[in-house]
DNA sequence: TATGAATGAGCCTTCATTCAT
DNA sequence: GATGAATGAAGGCTCATTCAT
């Protein structure tokens, strides 16, 4: 029967790698449509995508797009699905390597978001336009909430470990230290005319009004 | 008069008041539409924004919205004079006050934006929406770069003359600077769960960060 | 602005002879589109109803249509509300002559029903239609139930007169009749095959069948 | 096999019970779907009857259904076999018990009738769906007529004996006042907010009508 | 200037039906 | 026989925009 469009979500990489054959390919198919789907809000914004637009896109008829996904509404949570994970997965690999110092892990980390921010502009517009409509979609809204608050967590340890090894400024509050990086990498995305470099400039001063400088 | 549409957009508020007694009427008609475009792009979003509903909370005809306003679009970029002009006016109120040190401007600066998040946080959602429509539409773009010109050469003239009296950070940039500090309040807005004492908190540390410690 | 539906199908002949000029016509369009509406259930069934073709039909366009019935349910609550005043008109109509004796009374009902059912069968068929989907449409279900009691209160009152007058039989029980009577009429619209002749003088051995023969 | 759907309307019970224990299954399997569909039609009605709803009431794959039935309109079709059937094997129970007056056996069927639509309306608004139907589908015509002259020939048939038998009235035309009963039974299951009660009591009346009263 | 009726392109979604496996 | 993915033609409804009055 139909699929329901609301287990699919839920299911994490590992669950996928364990799912029989049959689904995988089904699975496949949705990433497809998440995929078209993403493009064309990159470049025609949410406000701008059109599910024939994306069946289309996704080289595939409009009854099929609506085989996987019920709704326009949950295509869309798809792509946010998508986007998180994207976004979180970098972060776990860059937590993956030990031995760094806090400051290092700090640095790579800003580094790896200015670099995405430069690179892929697009991941973070469509970022933005859904952070806009988390405002007004609860489903949407949960999603990213989850995600900023494990990122927010994330920046916390790395900043409690320098600070108590000496490496950032003592007088750093975490959380809000935390909340102004968040802040920082958000509004950039939304600054008119981004030059790369400018950016990866004043990455770097932020970066170091952080440390300690005895 | 401003029928002519094409004019409206390099209008402005000098030439308003001198604009004949007559068209004064038509004026805040105008200015009546703009701000319930507003007050729906606010709730509903750019995406939410009907010509119909907009005309139906300035109350009046469909009709006669689009005799004010030839097109949806024109409006649209009328909402974005309206916030472009409402957020300038702030700057110049500000800077009218003298003898004040840069450290204070600044200050002053930061914790109106600040207070503004917090209390009519509309502005910045609408704010949101257009910078991110202003990625597919030239238009909005060209008012909304210029405002943010202005602005960043207004912060760069206050962290020039702090820098210069020692009272910021001496190896602070200030186009750097001043572009973190937008960012950082683009961003803000952007904040899923903002608190109002975080986001003040947050803001108050970030210009610690600014001065100079000696 | 927008018409509300609501008003429109509560007005009655009278209301609009009151009514300005400028709604009148309004008021006409909206028959026009109920007829073209009717028509369309006479031969497709509601079930083949298509707004598209009722526009056309209309000889409007389908946006026009949808200016004066918000929704397709409205549209068919239109041609609801038409057919129960077609009918409860002629039986006012009916009424309006007295001197006659409550047999003639019946009679002349009768005879006007089976004329109805043989002239025109597409406003029955369409009423069959709309009993069968009152079931499912409580809308609908208050207006033919409505006019069912209307019909059934005329009955029982022509026949009471009658019983009392000795002209029916005496132990005609007054609402059964109604009920049978009323019955006896929707069943013939179900007839498969229907013949004028056969229906005609199947109603008159049934009008028989409530003399009083002494 | 029965595969063959244009085989299908043309087999009568006899058929059915002769063909062999190979396709038994098969034809348990069509009953399924065909009750899934008559039990969807009586809550939503043919027009709200969907292929996908059936298959799944059916508990099977809608390509299944497809299997069994080709086409939407031969599953409607065999919904119509089915009830036909269902009332006829009443009728021919019926007449199955001898030794009883005409008077009795009128009595019974009508009996009968009232029971049904009491009990199991959902026969009858079924029926009520289809016999409008029929108007626009020929196939289903052929099925419902066939079983309406059945059904008037049996009336038939008793109120001859009866009125032979100077039991019913001697005026009584057979044909017609059989017609007059079909029409009442059709159209008691068009009243709205039928009351048991009331319709036992109506159709006994109008029994009474019948009977000679010397 | 104001009104509201009219237009028509287009959007999301549904659903009967097919087909490879 | 059974499954479920795929198809594509509609269908209901919306909405920016126009125009006669």
């Amino acid at each position: 029967m139909y699929q329901d469009d609301n287990t699919y979500p839920h299911m994490d990489a590992e669950n996928m790698q364990v799912t029989a054959a049959g689904s995988a390919g089904s699975e496949d198919r949705r990433q497809e449509i998440v995929l078209a789907a993403f493009g064309l809000i990159a470049s025609k914004g949410v406000e701008g995508l059109r599910t024939r637009d994306v069946a289309a896109r996704a080289g595939m008829n409009i009854g099929t797009l609506y085989y996987y996904f019920s709704t326009k509404e949950r295509l869309i949570q798809g792509v946010v699905d998508y986007i998180v994970q994207h976004i979180a997965v970098v972060q776990n690999a860059g937590s993956g390597a030990a031995e760094k110092t806090p400051v290092e892990v700090l640095h790579q980390h800003l580094a790896h978001l200015t670099r995405m921010l430069i690179d892929t502009p697009e991941i973070f517009r469509v970022m933005g336009e859904l952070i806009l409509r988390s405002e007004r979609d609860q489903a949407i809204y949960q999603i990213l909430k989850q995600a900023d608050d494990d990122w927010q967590r994330y920046l916390i340890n790395v900043l409690v470990e320098g600070i108590n090894q000496r490496l950032f400024r003592a007088d750093l509050d975490p959380a809000l230290t935390a909340h102004a990086i968040m802040s920082f990498f958000k509004g950039a995305m939304l600054q008119l005319g981004l030059q790369a470099e400018e950016l990866e400039r004043t990455a770097a001063q932020f970066e170091g009004w952080l440390l300690d400088r005895r």
